[in-house]
DNA sequence: CGAATACTTGATTACCTTCAATACGCGTGG
DNA sequence: CCACGCGTATTGAAGGTAATCAAGTATTCG
């Protein structure tokens, strides 16, 4: 029973996901976090781990002690409802990969992933004109998706043959943005990334 | 684009479950909610609706408002922690249904869903003896899983032609918990039942 | 009591897995 | 500079789990 240690991690630099594994080893992906986000932010409530962090491809993380965060909450506490908010919408990313892994076909499960990418990264400055870098191995992509790493590779190899996307050497290219995002049924809603605070 | 009421629905009576829909119209379920719980105390911080609620069978449910809870909280400040990791509990429950839909077989995956349930039922005084009643019907088994109402069938079929289970008009018994708990590869752990709050 | 929904089972199909073998890319060292 | 080695990518063939199609039975509900 494994005991968090009372600090978060801060994704720097690079893709970090969350996954856990069968007892059988087999692995699944829960999310990517992206520069800024903390993935284990949860940690602060629930001392007991029930997921595992690990790096995709180089990154560079940091630690934020929880008594500093703790700290600056009381300090401001508005700050309490923004990193409660920020939990919530790590828990809604997972809801949508869950609708991905349980209701869609290979095909539009990677289109979803990429075009999840691709939205989250431009965000944040890491993507234009739809194209950004792919640091995950197949058999990376292919615990994200639940399927093996060699039906991630006909599955891109079909993505590419439709021209909805170019991958070479770690650089992915979304052409036809309508196309894809059809194809994975994408709404970025459920990123909450307007200001769609309530109240 | 959906926008939440300004209120939640707390479950009092019977079992509600958390979904989401495919443009297609396939439809996966994140958790099901047990009487005491809030499903939707996200839309406390996050105003627009990217997941949707229906009642398994019949149920009786309350609404808070938004306003209340927030009062309340501000009365008894250490209530704001304690409904954030309600919120985080629910989302380590959507992380281990995503290990079962992603990496488990339908059999074990079924096993998986029936040990959940007996488990928080009996946390709540609804289950003994590994016995209680399952509202659910076949097809919305099959939401939960990820898989097809045929299939939920003869994977039941299965599970109780190894002995595994008894389930007849509405009343499940798991027999030999260790059998079907090591066919599930179930532990409770995600539940976070025990009192490990951090700090 | 009739219609609708849920359950059950068989036959066929399809998506994805598994197994296996080969090719590619890239950093290292001769 | 090129050979070597290792990890990653690619492709083929065969097999398996689950989906789909279909038809009949049982239950529930209005």
């Amino acid at each position: 029973m494994k005991v968090t240690a009372p600090r978060s991690v801060v994704v720097l630099e690079g893709i970090v996901s969350t996954y856990k594994t069968t007892q059988a080893g087999r692995r699944q992906a829960m999310a990517y976090h992206v520069p800024g986000d903390v993935p284990d932010l949860q940690s602060l409530h629930l001392k007991v781990l029930d997921n595992s962090i690990s790096a995709v491809g180089l990154c560079r993380v940091g630690f934020v002690q929880h008594d500093a965060i703790r700290h600056s909450m009381r300090a401001h506490p508005r700050l309490e409802a923004v990193f409660w908010r920020s939990t919530l919408i790590d828990a809604a990313l997972v809801r949508e990969w869950m609708l991905n892994v349980g209701r869609r076909e290979a095909y539009a499960r990677m289109a979803h992933l990429l075009c999840e990418l691709i939205t989250r990264l431009q965000v944040i400055g890491l993507s234009s004109d739809y194209t950004c870098l792919l640091p995950m191995t197949q058999p990376e992509l292919a615990d994200a998706l639940g399927i093996t790493p060699v039906h991630v590779n006909r599955t891109l190899r079909d993505l590419k043959a439709a021209g909805l996307i170019t991958l070479r050497s770690r650089r992915l290219t979304v052409h036809d943005w309508e196309g894809p995002k059809a194809a994975a049924e994408f709404d970025p809603i459920y990123l909450h990334l307007g200001s769609d605070e309530a109240e």
